[in-house]
DNA sequence: CGATCCCGCCACATT
DNA sequence: AATGTGGCGGGATCG
């Protein structure tokens, strides 16, 4: 009976009737040429047209089950079918389905059938991945939506995100131009650009949140304003703007698909997990206060991913935390852009694969296409903005001003830092599932948007707990002893980056820092390792290679010394390119490595990877342990480099200001220092704000490597340490081997100085995989990939270590040990239990504990995922 | 029960 | 005013 009936329908009469949509669709379009199709609704059929027809209908009242069995049945023909031909046709499968379908009944596929990203294929389907320039596709939302049998709300939907990405334009009324993904490329590095821009900004809006949040109000200066701005204007763009014309209304699902895009360009981990992405869309918001407002953004990023995933971007992964696996997506698109720096954004008529004139509607979707322009309005920054060229060129910028935009910056750097961190977290957690962030893999290019700014974050910071910082891992020890060891591997396989240098910060207060990870960092640190492991063996987590900090080298200076600004251009480019990877160090002496131990090596590979982050903690003795670091030399020159940067401000101020408040210095511009709220003091992450998406892809895809170095700087020691920059650096560029030394050295540099203190250092400890390296990534010495990972530290171990001296982590490091390291007994309680909310928080938020809670309850989210992780692992260690 | 996310109301924009 | 767009969130479904 139904066959008929669809039959007949499917022809004739739209489906009217039916008020399953089914029917609608595919009998609809034809029809209704006219574009918009009317609702079925609409009209509510009275008349059922056959016999069955009723039928149906009452079926699919009855039982929505089978309505979804039969929309089922028409998803599932091939997508290429669906295309024109379907319509018809597809009654006819309907119908036999029908019949069979009772029976299948069970299976229902219907919701699934339905989905965005199944729709979205099958759209995509319909064109050509890359088409003749010659020919120019047009597409009409009616046409698509009645083939597809959607709504036409759907196509939208798609439409959006696919403009977002300059896939498609619109023409006009009804009407999209198809372009395929021959901008994708430009497209995407474009974002990679603005991304490391507006994050800044964004992040900077989330402190504000946050803290406003706890806090009463008191929102924190200026930024509120600057919230606004900030992220819609980049899209709207600079060249594009023309129209600003859009109004707000552009804002969402195009806008959000860029920034989404953006932060898995700028995440050294190629993962974004749904929570931490929703928090920093909501940047706007600066509100955020609602959770409603939290569940939408997280409903839209769901349309979002589910576009991003058809067409290959994207995938799903878990991360598994503590707490419980957070749903995440992983970017396996293209992570470098290579020619193309800027090509003409969308300016040029001539380049720009869409078409412009149109464009003026399109504009805001597009992308700025380096985030330079955008810039502007973010001068307030001063300058310092970064874009890409100007980071690159770094040395061009006078870094100095800054100091408004340390606010700013430092409020990006901490955004950064939380997203870092959660993804670290997520790694930790599920190490498993690969979710790894891949961090360092930060290409050379990469630089960090911030950079520039940064100075002056420091200073406000501040606050200071004492402490150490951790790092979040712990969970996933707990989880996983065994992974810690891995991620040392200590034997000083790879993990250990080699190139790092070291940071050190006194004061409790947070810093950032941002070291970019060079490619070339990456690679390096393999070779290294084995010096490393040599070191300390395990220790070395000090290590990681990767960072670069180009960025973070002139930072550095600029903070240290007061001087920064002087800071020659020439230098800082130097230095960036070298980026020098921040390596802390960590006391020693505790770990033993357990993890390294445990962990055979090699063997664990992922996952251990995934631990990575733990930190060494150990004691507090660490100097020895950075002696070891130290031991190496580094390459002579880009030693010198960062001297020269680094020194200046190293030595002086990073001590002494950190440990005191001021902190005026910004230390590494490129990492985030996140000041420990009074309740953490003890921690202080840094996380490496590069965005550096440039990671190229590791090898590691599968492991899930972090890029976010992060170090954990305790307060505490820290003003008695120097700062120590270490200055690793290794030539970006340069030789790879060298990298690997410099790393090395960088390390021990810092050592050196800071043996005395005794400061510890801690180095996330970038772990490689053995067999990940695989990557072949360039020269086998470098097996560099591997490096990249970074392993987590956990956190506690931390703790212990902020006890004593004051630790610095070089994110790119590797961490040793981590915690539980036997030694170490790394609860951190018997540290300082208290602390460890503050992690995350905002330097703003120095306030007390007692506020912090208060966004605990509020914002669960923000803050929630990293505090909880602390205290976790706290209590877990093992 | 949390993660997903379909569905479509309805406001705003455009014609 | 009609129609195009698309924000938004209820609530169903999945796992």
């Amino acid at each position: 009976e139904n066959i008929f009936d669809r039959s007949r329908m499917a022809p004739k009469t739209p489906i009217k009737n039916e008020p399953v949509d089914l029917s609608k669709q595919k009998g609809c379009t034809p029809e209704r040429n006219p574009i918009t199709p009317v609702k079925l609704t609409d009209r509510p059929q009275p008349d059922p047209w056959t016999p069955t027809a009723n039928l149906k209908i009452l079926v699919s009242a009855a039982s929505p089950d089978m309505r979804d069995r039969e929309k089922k049945k028409e998803l599932f023909r091939p997508i290429e079918n669906s295309e024109q031909s379907d319509t018809p046709d597809s009654l006819q499968y309907d119908m036999v389905d029908d019949s069979t379908v009772d029976e299948f009944e069970k299976q229902r596929p219907s919701r699934k059938q339905k989905s965005l990203g199944l729709l979205c294929q099958k759209f995509l389907a319909r064109y050509p991945s890359y088409p003749l320039s010659t020919e120019k596709t047009t597409i009409s939302l009616d046409e698509v939506a009645s083939i597809l049998g959607v709504e036409r709300r759907r196509i939208y939907d798609i439409v959006n995100v696919l403009e977002s990405l300059h896939l498609v334009s619109r023409v006009a009324k009804n009407q999209y131009c198809w372009h395929g993904r021959h901008n994708l490329s430009q497209t995407l590095k474009t974002l990679q650009e603005a991304g490391e821009v507006q994050y800044g900004e964004l992040m900077t809006f989330q402190h504000k949140e946050q803290d406003l949040d706890y806090k009463f109000g008191e929102r924190k200066k200026e930024t509120i304003p600057d919230t606004q701005d900030g992220p819609l204007l980049d899209f709207s763009e600079p060249d594009c703007t023309s129209a600003s014309a859009n109004s707000r209304k552009d804002k969402s699902l195009r806008i959000m698909s860029q920034k989404f895009v953006m932060l898995f360009l700028v995440s050294k981990t190629k993962i974004v997990t749904l929570d931490v992405a929703a928090k920093i869309l909501i940047e706007e918001t600066q509100d955020t206060v609602d959770h409603s407002k939290f569940k939408t953004k997280v409903r839209r990023l769901y349309d979002i991913a589910n576009v991003l995933t058809s067409l290959g971007l994207i995938k799903k992964v878990h991360v598994t935390e503590e707490r419980g696996r957070k749903p995440a997506f992983k970017w396996i698109g293209p992570v470098e852009f290579p020619g193309e720096t800027d090509e003409p954004r969308g300016n040029n008529p001539t380049s720009d694969p869409l078409p412009r004139t149109q464009r003026g509607v399109c504009a805001p979707y597009q992308i700025c296409a380096t985030g330079k322009q955008r810039f502007t309005r973010h001068a307030s920054f001063n300058g310092a903005q970064p874009c890409e060229e100007t980071r690159r060129k770094v040395s061009s910028e006078p870094n100095s001003p800054r100091q408004e935009r340390q606010d700013e910056y430092c409020s990006k750097m901490i955004n950064l830092a939380a997203v870092c961190r959660q993804k670290i977290e997520e790694d930790t957690r599920n190490p498993s599932t690969t979710s790894t962030l891949s961090l360092l893999p930060v290409p050379g290019d990469s630089d960090f948007c911030v950079n520039p700014l940064p100075q002056a974050v420091f200073p406000m910071v501040q606050a200071d707990v004492p402490n150490l910082a951790l790092l979040n891992g712990v969970s996933s020890q707990s989880l996983h002893p065994s992974m810690p060891a891995a991620s040392k591997t200590e034997d000083g396989k790879p993990t250990l980056l080699p190139s790092q240098p070291f940071l050190c910060f006194p004061s409790s207060s947070l810093f950032m820092f941002c070291g970019g990870l060079q490619e070339n960092n990456l690679r390096e640190t393999l070779p290294a390792t084995g010096e490393v492991g040599n070191r300390n063996a395990e220790a070395q987590a000090a290590v990681p290679p990767t960072a670069c900090q180009k960025r973070s080298s002139h930072k550095c200076t600029s903070p240290f010394a007061p001087v920064d600004d002087e800071e020659p251009a020439a230098k800082k480019q130097t230095m960036e390119q070298r980026d020098v990877p921040l390596s802390l160090v960590v006391p020693k002496k505790p770990f033993e490595s357990p993890k390294a131990e445990s962990i055979p090596g090699s063997g664990c590979t992922p996952a251990v990877h995934l631990e990575d982050f733990h930190l060494d903690l150990a004691s507090p003795a660490a100097p020895e342990a950075a002696d070891k670091e130290s031991t190496k030399p580094l390459d002579s020159q880009e030693q010198e480099k960062w001297s020269q940067n680094n020194n200046p401000d190293e030595p002086s101020p990073g001590k002494e200001h950190i440990s005191k408040e001021n902190a005026n210095q910004p230390f590494l511009p490129q990492y985030l220092y996140v000041q420990p709220t009074s309740g953490l003091s003890s921690f202080n992450f840094l996380f490496s704000a590069n965005q550096a998406p440039g990671a190229f892809s590791l090898a590691a895809s599968q492991l899930p490597s972090m890029s976010v170095p992060c170090v954990v700087v305790p307060s505490a020691a820290m003003a008695s340490f120097p700062v120590v920059c270490s200055p690793t650096v290794t030539g970006p560029l340069s030789p790879v081997p060298d990298g690997s030394f410099s790393a090395a050295t960088s390390m021990n540099f810092s050592v050196s100085g800071l043996a005395s203190t005794a400061p510890v250092f801690i180095g996330t400890t970038a772990v490689v995989t053995p067999k990940v390296s695989p990557t072949p990534s360039v020269d086998p010495q470098q097996p560099a990939h591997p490096t990249l990972h970074l392993s987590p530290v956990l956190a506690r171990s931390c703790g212990a270590l902020k006890l004593d001296s004051p630790v610095c982590m070089g994110h790119p490091v590797t961490v040793l040990k981590l915690q539980q390291p036997s030694s170490t007994p790394l609860t951190p309680k018997s540290i300082r239990p208290a602390h460890h909310e503050a992690f995350f928080k905002t330097p703003g938020s120095l306030g007390g504990p007692v506020a912090w809670k208060k966004n605990e309850g509020n914002q669960t989210r923000n803050a929630s995922s990293v505090q909880r992780r602390l205290e976790i692992s706290s209590t877990s260690p093992d």
